[in-house]
DNA sequence: TTTAAACATTGACATATTTCAATGTTTCGA
DNA sequence: TCGAAACATTGAAATATGTCAATGTTTAAA
């Protein structure tokens, strides 16, 4: 399954968001950004593990860090969550260069 | 990180597309509906490694199976996707009812 | 009824992911 | 300069995931 490198990014998104973890930590950005002490107060999580995590989504380009003295600043990535609707909606577009589209490359035996 | 049950559904759906065979998969048939046997001659994989995959879309709700005879015939499930675009609106939206939104609630310290 | 096609399931194995405690690094304030 | 705060990294362990060969199940055709 060689793919493109457009779909390895794509699925590093999806594995960023397929954690229960990650998905409360995009929640809270989502309701305000905030240092990662402030996240690890709503998480049932040690700093380490919340540390991990916030590598994962930074790299995925969910979530945006940014330093400020000797706190990190997470917030939501627009730009990221933008990339992954447009991934959506074409991944299951209709393409007109379908390569099944010959009439002999269907499943079912003909009757003739 | 206890989780409702949508969150769940969703973080199953995510964890469906987490990989490049999958991802393969719901191109073909974005492009055609189509049997096993078909997509196995478009991947380089055994059969059982695709009746594993086929599974775990199935379950996400990604893909639809319908028996026809001896085949399945595999398809793209619209509403599946219409949930995820929808769980991804509203996951990034903004909430009026933020428990962060307090002012004693930020990272930075008061100057005053 | 026997055979074969199409797909699922099982068991075994390799790799990836998640978690934490312990430790490292950077920066600021005393 | 020293200590503490904030976050990252490492190493170890448990669990999850992906892969295949072998085998099971169902259905249709011979």
């Amino acid at each position: 399954m060689t793919e493109d490198k457009k779909t390895n990014e794509m699925i590093r998104v999806f594995k960023a968001l397929s954690d229960p973890v990650r998905i409360e930590v995009i929640r809270m950005l989502s309701c305000k950004e905030m240092c990662a002490r402030k996240l690890l107060e709503g998480l049932q999580i040690s700093q380490s593990t919340l540390s991990y995590h916030m590598k994962i989504l930074t790299e995925s380009e969910l979530i945006l860090a940014q330093k400020k003295q000797t706190r990190i600043h997470y917030s939501i990535n627009k730009s990221g969550f933008d990339n992954l609707h447009s991934f959506l909606k074409n991944l299951t577009a209709k393409k007109a260069d379908c390569i099944f589209n010959d009439k002999n490359s269907g499943c079912k035996k003909k009757n003739n």
